[in-house]
DNA sequence: ACTATCTAGTTCGACATAGAACCAAAGAGG
DNA sequence: CCTCTTTGGTTCTATGTCGAACTAGATAGT
């Protein structure tokens, strides 16, 4: 195995572990969460209530980091579930802007709820240490990431 | 907001993290891998070569943490490419044997040069050293979350 | 040995997501 | 102004994944 295998092998190892933790959490929150409502539904409220509503569906995409066309999707999902409005930007003919109803603040607050005693169940002491420790590295892996790809 | 909630305000967020590093990761192996073969199928025969094969699918599955209908898709997928062979298993009649073909083995070989190119590229040294750093606790997350769900 | 339970694999239906092609509006450069 | 390029959003198609229901073979308990 050549430098660049040993290498690559250290890098797909750690992905790997990166993404079973990702589905393992994952389908931690789908089963705290009601019938019908994905974790990336329930992500966008968040970031909603977060990030304050108004906000055209691109800008939520590149936050979410998933494609307009997915967007589009999630975004008709929550409207038929009365979640949230999307209205026409009155500044820009192409634009809409989402958001968030009273229905849907509701719906995310008790489902905060749901969705804590869940991982409360879960996640013990150790594990939010090693939250705590790790999330520096994390956040700065993501960032670097983000920016090459 | 209560307790838990600043608890699942932190959780959810390192999860997030995790989330969109996972995302960013396999959008690049994604692409250093030839159309139409999916980093989950390419994840099947790099576990094949390094687990060994001849094992059932049910295996395999649980290993990638995919359900069997999953593994039975993703199979069928690289069966109709060529990359393996299933075979009844002798000693079970319901089950069945997953085993590596040459063109399979010499498939993976060429992808990891290219996946290693492509990852040798964007992974420098910082990020190597945020691997080494935080790899020990990932596997222990994991390996709890795995247990505990 | 017989039944009940469990396990391996498949099939079906549903859904999130990606990529590509497309339309319409905005912006830039002459 | 007028074109060229860029940007926001949608539609279409394909695919990976899951959950549930099902079949067939194995295993355990009496």
């Amino acid at each position: 195995m050549s430098e660049d295998n040993i290498m690559a092998a250290e890098v797909f190892g750690f992905f790997t572990e990166i993404g079973i933790i990702n589905q393992l959490s994952t389908a931690i929150l789908a089963k705290s969460l009601p019938e019908g409502v994905h974790p990336s539904h329930f992500s966008i409220l968040n970031h909603l209530v977060r990030m304050g509503d108004g906000k055209p569906p691109v800008r939520i995409a590149s936050a979410m980091q998933v494609t307009k066309n997915t967007m589009t999707h999630s975004l008709k999902v929550l409207q038929d579930r009365g979640y949230i409005m999307v209205a026409p930007d009155p500044a820009d003919g192409r634009g809409k802007l989402v958001y968030l109803t009273d229905s849907g603040r509701r719906f995310r607050e008790q489902a905060i709820v749901n969705v804590s005693e869940a991982f409360g169940h879960i996640i013990g002491p150790d594990q939010l240490g090693i939250m705590r420790r790790i999330g520096g590295d994390l956040l700065q892996m993501r960032k670097y990431l983000d920016e090459n790809r």
